[in-house]
DNA sequence: ATATAAAGTTAGATAAGCCTAACAAAATAA
DNA sequence: TTATTTTGTTAGGCTTATCTAACTTTATAT
């Protein structure tokens, strides 16, 4: 079985070589960066996970994930949007609470603790920031959306997910009046820095760039 | 902030000197073996926790919990018992089942999470295994109950909770018919071994000395 | 009252996960 | 195409929690 720390780096590779990102591969820096922790550090686990064929890695080389690695990424990923929608359905938590207990839930052991939850939550297929929670089999949609910045002037959309989880993205998401599913209108776009102006339930805000590439809309 | 260790040691420590196991204080070796580490690796905990001030204890002396220490195995075991109301009330986990899982689930850090799951219980009093659950302040009752292999030849009692929590034993208790609130008859005891034949529900059942030990009625 | 047994302690080792400092390779820019 | 910057690696150390083996203290039994 694998430790807790293992876990996070399978966990961090997965998404900094989805789809999202845009990239297939990775590299020893950016993954320690992710991970809060030194290269020399993120380096003594990309030889261990090597050794246990969870990624693909040749020394000075770029790295990703194998086949039985994206598997057990995966795995985590569903634990942790199953119970970030358990905290945020039943327990109460916000928008911007659920994330970091979940980060600590994800690493329980107990296949039939993780099938009963998703049972007693409906089955559900989207976590509170609207990312697809993968079944029982690993499988998960792969979703078409693109962020606030790639919208037209006066394009109306909606809201379905956020890519940063941190608290302090997404209590600035709320007080600009977002939430899952809101009506995004774009009202202007300044050529120059990608600052916009958008409207949300009448109300006009103006959004940076950095703000608008976190926002995934339809 | 305590480590998952730590925690355990805590909590192995209360039980050991609780009331129910009718004793103030213990020592190394069996700390150690409660929790299948060596005497020499529970030494160098022993050493650290006084260290902390969690514990008394002095060199080649006995050991006990400080109201300090005692405050937060009280808190670990809080956890533990309302995980397992959550596990067998909400996710059909069954009764031998729970212990495990909440071994892992007690030692998440989040006190908003544990105020959300003991009302989202409904502030449940006692556990699936009948053990007081102790309340936020760490306050928990003192419950007077005896051993089934206390109770007097011909005497009716009511199962409320068992001793022992692991799964094998909790199979046999199952296996003889009983459960909690459970109501047994002492049919006969032998003198020489303390071997019991009990009524549960119209059924006979020899049962061990060491059986009747490890369960508490009223 | 002393010998033996039980309980407890110390020293030194190991593995995981982290660090810093020094170095090597690869990518980029002049 | 060479110099510089960025990226990645290695070597050696630290901490936590564990171990074994040897030793010391306390308790028990004759």
């Amino acid at each position: 079985m694998l430790s807790q720390t293992e876990e996070n780096y399978l966990k961090a590779l997965f998404h900094l070589t989805s789809e999202t990102a845009n990239k297939s591969e990775t590299g020893t820096n950016e993954l320690a960066a992710t991970l809060n922790v030194k290269p020399a550090t993120a380096n003594d686990m990309l030889k261990k996970l090597k050794e246990k064929k969870l990624i693909h890695y040749e020394k000075y080389g770029k790295v990703s994930l194998t086949a039985s690695g994206k598997k057990q990424a995966i795995e985590v990923v569903r634990k942790h949007r199953l119970w970030e929608t358990f905290l945020y359905d039943k327990l109460e938590f916000s928008w911007d609470e659920v994330h970091e207990v979940a980060e600590q839930l994800e690493h329980i052991y107990s296949p039939k603790l993780i099938e009963q939850l998703e049972k007693f939550l409906g089955y559900p297929e989207f976590d509170p920031h609207g990312d697809v929670i993968p079944n029982a089999k690993g499988e998960l949609k792969l979703q078409v959306r693109k962020t606030l910045s790639q919208v037209a002037v006066g394009k109306p959309c909606k809201l379905v997910a956020v890519k940063d989880n941190s608290a302090s993205f997404l209590q600035y998401v709320v007080k600009v009046g977002l939430g899952l599913s809101s009506k995004i209108k774009v009202v202007s776009r300044q050529e120059f820095d990608g600052t916009m102006e958008i409207e949300v339930n009448g109300k006009r805000s103006i959004v940076s760039q950095k703000f608008a590439e976190n926002i995934f809309v339809v």
